[in-house]
DNA sequence: GATTTATGTCAACAGTCCTGACATATCTTC
DNA sequence: GAAGATATGTCAGGACTGTTGACATAAATC
């Protein structure tokens, strides 16, 4: 009495599909509880500072990229300027992030982590280090440039050229070999 | 004007970081990345109907888990039954799923995604399946499978092994072979 | 000086998750 | 069969995160 429904044709939607129906449906899962797990070795710390995963999304861009300007951290979220706003405030106020004017452009803040913030973005990073590093253990390094292959084939090209510098100069894009 | 503080040493939370810091990172946002674009293409779908992501999990493992009791749903899900409810609620009243009373107890509640869920519910895979494939098609089989293993290793034990009726019984866990 | 740009702010609404407290049927056990 | 455990539901209220729409200000640019 369990089940009738997960075998049927899948006539409806998927005109012929490929082969690799099952590996992808494998994938979607492997998706889903790896982000999660994921995302909740943070969270848990988060919770002690009464912080949520936005705040977490901001301080973390903002770490990484130093005099971030409100734009670019926009751009990098994609979330409307009202939602950062509040994130950001609350970050501010409790000061793990300061600003300041943009120097060429005044118009611009340029947002920094405090000493405070990066004790915090640290510790948040070294939880997730800590599951990474697991996880690159167990798998050799063709594996490790096999996970960073699919992931990056995920995104969208926008996304994927941000991690650009980082790849080698070879195609990923068009060239199929075949 | 832009980093002064991205490069400072990694002294106060993460005591003495192994090498691997930069690839942490970069899978860090990975997985960021990722994951966004990712449940983007779902969730434009989602739009139409009015729905939120937390009716497209409802409605996958209900489609994979046909007859599925509410209970094991929120077991998978990790989630409290009233937010469950509401989720199920929507669903139900828009003939997405439909429920059985249990066979062998009666109290519980089987739980059947409709000809019109199913519908639904491979539109939704089938959008995913495509960023998939074309992921899949970049990678060689090798890199799939190092996909798959660092995923696995990511999550928690509990999850994992939801997953393991699909892993060769190697043993993933504790022997590092050292 | 007029326009555009970078940013902020007020207000209202929606989705999702949570906690706490009760209620109801239905097993299970003594 | 009565008592307790289990599966599920529901009401109430609160928090975080995201959205839209409208308006405000300062600074850059033309």
């Amino acid at each position: 009495m369990d089940g009738p429904l997960s075998d049927l044709p899948t006539s409806l939607a998927s005109p012929a599909a490929p082969p690799l129906d099952s590996a992808a449906r494998e994938a979607i899962e492997l998706m889903f509880f790896a982000y999660r797990d994921f995302t909740d070795v943070a969270d848990r710390i988060l919770e002690d500072h009464d912080l949520g995963r936005a705040h977490h999304r901001a301080l973390y861009f903002i770490g990484t990229n130093g005099g971030i300007t409100v734009g670019h951290l926009l751009e990098i979220l994609n979330i409307t300027k009202q939602s950062l706003a509040r994130v950001l405030r609350r970050l501010i106020d409790s000061g793990l992030v300061t600003q300041r004017v943009g120097a060429s452009d005044r118009r611009q803040r340029l947002l920094l982590v405090s000493a405070q913030g990066q004790t915090l973005l640290d510790e948040l990073i070294e939880a997730q280090r800590v599951l990474l590093v697991r996880a690159f253990e167990h798998a050799d390094p063709a594996s490790l440039s096999g996970f960073r292959q699919v992931m990056l084939s995920i995104m969208t090209e926008e996304d994927r050229q941000r991690f650009e510098p980082l790849l080698p100069p070879e195609s990923t894009k068009t060239t199929r070999a075949a």
